[in-house]
DNA sequence: TCCTCTAAACAATACA
DNA sequence: TTGTATTGTTTAGAGG
């Protein structure tokens, strides 16, 4: 960050830093600014500077309150993935296989490669529990009670960590050894010598981070603090529900008829979960949430996600700061929701929702505010989100978040729309850092919470839920034209370089994994339909093993609860497939833009204006809530314009 | 306000209001609530009830002091604004027609009317007196000194005035005969019965207002009475500067190489100038502030301003408090800062910006306090505004404010960013009060200050403020391309009501007439670089003739210095052709929410980030600071769906 | 056409 | 009260 802005830009306005010092002013509280720096001592100097759109203030309270969310929790949502999964509704994976209605009535679809259009779903809201339009919205009452037994989660000490980059470090060398041959080449590392400094500054940064990561507990994490748990779910449920993953079992969807209400995942509650003892959580005593080898069982070595050389793909975000995580910000939010903080009563600040994320993806927490930013655009914007005032009496910054039962619906009922799938970006600031990666050097925590031992969300967990919305994205689009459109159309014939084209990549300039696609189920879980997509599941098992199998070295049995799908599927990939593709891949380590674009995926949850606009064409609303079912119409463009072998995918997709 | 607050929406927080009042809960100030009201008895009770995010102390201080700032003094931004306009760069109409430039160097614009990219304005930093990086800063010494010959303005006193009200009616009449064949038709009033109530509230607390408004004269205003003018000064040299305000006059930029130098807009020291005796200046006894006919000679009645039928455009924001003023915040308190209380000092006291504006701003007087936390929070936020420590013997409340040179070279330079449109609000508070307006009724006064003896900025001044903010900001936009993709495609073909989209419309309530712009210049005046924007000048005129004049029945000819550029253009537009667009926009008086987007206007002055970003790409940089001129992409969506016809715009423009 | 992301403007609110 | 920080809303535009 602060070598990409201090630069040029500020010179001229450096010479007057020192007089009317604000802390405001763009490159006043630069890290290479020697005396101001340090966002005036503020908590968590995560930030690199102050990035344009982004007011400084962003960056407070960023601090070190990470550490409440305990691994447990964190890891919850991708058991809750895996019950939504679970959850059969009865529908065929052709049913599944959801297209995009047209919100407008009228609206026609002009395009390329309309990948499924079996219009379906429009009894979604016929679907047990899949009435939730009226369904009682959580009242905003604060419950403070944590459960003693079941919130082992919730420890706000921060405990000394390592720096990230140790942990990435650490999680480099994993991936080396298991996934590639060799992730962060010396070689491959172009990076210039300014690089060096930067990271040498982003490690100091990452020190003055170890003084402030404390002070930053503010009474917007009260809720994260309150995290109701059923008492109905013990820590074995999830234990069950998750063995009961991989068959079809019989619909437990109406189990969870109300929003946030009941039947919620488990994973907040089960810190002995088979995801709790996560790899990634146990590391070593200096690197806490380092994940082990076997988090990166599965590990992808995709071409296109590394910049350096490295095989990003199913890399740790949780420690791995370098590759920007591939879900979009509605996913993250949702995930955060998810994730335990909100409870029972699903709703989250947005306060919770930052430490959820920085704690879980080491990409935010070096990444300039600007996500932020974006965060709070989603949660504004996008209708799922839904903002609960706080109770009047209630203290604290600003109200509560919850997902909107009835968007959370429309997701469900297959209203889902595509995305685009953003180039792959790195994060420059990281990039810069990687030298020092390379070299360890035991550095203090970089955002405090997330490293703490081992709570962040397991590399294994990002891994099953990026599966799992690969498997609910793809249930709509995956079919042969699928393969055909989306494997091969989009297969990066080196379109040329996004990464500079990107008005805002300099900027941001983080690199983003490419994105699989946000599920929409993220955001509906616990509504009531956790069942419809579990007939999905078949398709995520299939395209599971197609996308990641295909590359990864281990299919890791009991890491992977996919697998039974995939003989249920009877289209169970070898990984021995992927073997040649992974080193080909290697030598795509041609530079740190690339681009794989092309990439479809669904989105919904991210569509910030579900069509509510436009009064005079309403009629078409009924569609657009009863929708379709999840619609991937992105597949992963892993693009290597060198060595990776569509056809070798194709195949084993095929 | 009332009504709207107190209405549906917090009907369930209405049973507790009495119990946990807390001043930002919502509606529990409210003035429905006969007990508390009156805002504990408060200074000034312009404030109709407290909304929900304000502090009811937000509102002490307003008091009568008001009345310092005197008319010429208040009309100084208006001349300096002229100044402003006048200092030529040399440029031509051309080079102003700046583009947005791409930052982002090889940024293709893929897309649809690209409106001008003719690249332009790199020179700006090499124009004359545009090198105030280094321009020194104005010490934060404070000049209590009050020349006795050039205050004439400074009377604390307080006389009895009106209140708003009768000046709301007298202004409503005046609109209406000049301006608007009926601009406040009583038919066209569309409250309800709740609405009268308010209203009739609100009289009543403009009474409690007649008796506090004298008390609350603090310590803050110690900078309000200290205008330091500049001796080199006389009262004709601003004519001076008047007259060459349409020629392209010789650089005249470099003659106030000064921030808040020398070279001082003699509006502050010359009340005998044209625009001192400006009619709204010099009104009835009664109304001293009240705008005479000429004052809305240009007045416009654009039709989507309008939700009930009236044509706020032009209004005079000091007197009519239905409106709110389109300025942003930032512009307020440039306005403020200009406006010659702080003298040649260029810093301000919060209070005294507090002053200024409610005194010039009837809507502020009677909206609700939110507007101060917003001022306080731009001066925080808005690295254009610098606080200079009090000195610390010198007593007094807060700190000293000032606009950063650096800042506003940089928004002189064209660094300029858009800003959106807010939709037009009306505030419904005063909506409610608007029969009341109708039916003339002397009261209490509202504010005490602003609407005494005519010492507030007279409405001519609001008009040659908007005009050379739209000036400002179409230079860039304004050319064939402009009026085809900004008129044109702007053009609101019913692009259904967003005015029910909108969400926070009914949440700050306030209506809110139609911005054109915040004019960068407006912080950047004094600096050294008014010359810049001179050339831009001719397209102000341009633009201004295009949006104010088409809709204007007066285009007043001394009363619009620029009416000399419009030749000088080339391009003088008759304002004859917009008549009948105003009879027809009057009938578009369809309702309270009517979509005025696609409204484009530059914005700087808000932007606390002034773009420093980007270091890699930084060889475009030039390019981004050196911009272009001021931006005005958004041009009026006026969207009358009904009666206004785009053709008749387009061909004033063309 | 729609979606995602980024940037930004601006406002509201909490709070020191 | 003043000032700052955070939170929330909205618009824009790029890019896909
Ligand atoms: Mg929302
Ligand atoms: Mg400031």
């Amino acid at each position: 960050m602060t070598w990409r802005r201090s630069s040029s830009m500020f010179t001229d306005i450096v010479p007057r830093r020192g007089a009317v010092f604000r802390a405001r002013e763009p490159g006043a509280a630069s890290s290479l600014d020697p005396s101001p720096s340090v966002q005036q001592q503020q908590q968590d100097v995560r930030v690199i500077t102050n990035n344009k759109g982004l007011r400084a203030s962003d960056w407070s309270a960023q601090g070190a309150s990470g550490a409440l969310i305990g691994r447990s929790v964190q890891t919850s949502w991708v058991r809750l993935f895996h019950r939504l999964n679970d959850a059969p509704d009865g529908r065929s994976p052709a049913d599944t296989r959801a297209k995009k209605k047209k919100k407008k009535k009228k609206k026609k679809k002009k395009k390329k490669k309309s990948f499924c259009s079996t219009s379906h779903r429009e009894a979604a809201g016929g679907l047990p529990g899949v009435s939730p339009v009226l369904s009682p919205v959580v009242p905003p009452v604060l419950s403070p009670v944590v459960p003693p037994v079941l919130s082992p989660v919730l420890s706000p000490v921060v405990p000394p960590v390592l720096s990230p980059e140790a942990e990435e470090e650490r999680a480099d060398g994993a991936m080396l050894s298991l996934s590639c041959t060799d992730p962060w080449p010396e070689g491959s590392v172009g990076l210039e010598e300014e690089v060096v400094t930067a990271a040498a500054q982003a490690e100091e940064r990452d020190n003055n981070n170890n003084n402030n990561n404390n002070n930053n507990i503010n009474n917007n994490n009260s809720l994260c603090s309150s995290v109701t748990l059923d008492d109905s779910l013990t820590s074995l449920q999830w234990l069950q529900e998750f063995s009961i993953l991989g068959a079809n079992v019989p619909p437990r969807a109406h189990h969870q008829p109300h929003l946030f209400g009941q039947h919620r995942p488990p994973g907040a509650d089960a810190p002995a979960s088979p995801l709790a003892a996560d790899p990634a959580s146990i590391g070593g005593p200096l690197t806490p949430g380092k994940p082990t080898a076997a988090a990166y069982s599965r590990m992808q070595c995709l071409p296109g996600i590394v910049a350096h050389g490295h095989c990003p793909d199913e890399v740790d975000y949780k420690t791995n700061a370098r590759v920007k995580p591939p879900y979009s910000y509605a996913t993250l939010i949702c995930m955060a929701m998810q994730s335990g903080k909100s409870g029972k009563s699903g709703k989250t600040t947005l306060s919770c929702i930052y430490h959820w994320i920085t704690d879980n993806f080491c990409y935010y927490r070096h990444a300039d505010p600007t996500w932020q930013n974006s965060i709070r655009h989603n949660l504004s914007l996008n209708k799922c989100f839904i903002k609960v005032p706080r109770q009047k009496d209630e203290p604290g910054k600003g109200g509560f978040w919850r997902i909107d039962p009835q968007y959370a619906e429309r997701l469900l009922s297959g209203a889902y729309k595509k995305r685009r799938m953003p180039p792959v970006q790195i994060n420059p600031a990281l990039q810069s850092r990687l030298r020092l990666t390379l070299q360890p050097r035991s550095r203090s925590p970089c955002g405090a919470a997330g490293a703490q031992s081992g709570l962040g969300v397991a590399p294994e967990a990002h891994r099953l839920l990026r599966e799992f919305e690969e498997a609910t994205g793809g249930d709509q689009n995956w079919d042969p034209h699928l393969a055909e459109g989306t494997m091969l159309g989009s297969w990066p014939v080196v379109r040329g370089r996004l990464g500079h084209k990107r008005k805002s990549g300099s900027r941001s300039g983080g690199a983003k994994a490419p994105r699989r696609s946000s599920s929409p189920l993220l955001c509906t879980d616990e509504q009531k339909d956790i069942g419809p997509l579990k007939g999905d599941f078949d398709w995520d098992a299939l395209l599971d093993s197609a996308l990641n199998g295909e590359l990864s070295l281990d299919q890791g049995g009991a890491l992977s609860p996919l697998e039974e799908d995939l003989t249920v599927r009877g289209t169970h990939i070898s990984p021995a497939a992927d073997l040649h593709v992974l080193a080909e891949t290697q030598r795509n380590t041609d530079g740190s833009d690339f681009d794989e674009e092309t990439f479809l995926a669904t989105a919904f949850l991210e569509s910030p204006w579900p069509e509510e606009e436009e009064e005079e064409e309403e009629q078409g609303r009924g569609d657009f809530l009863c929708g379709s079912s999840v619609n991937l119409d992105q597949l992963f463009d892993l693009g290597d314009p060198l060595g990776g072998d569509p056809s070798a995918r194709i195949d084993a997709l095929l």
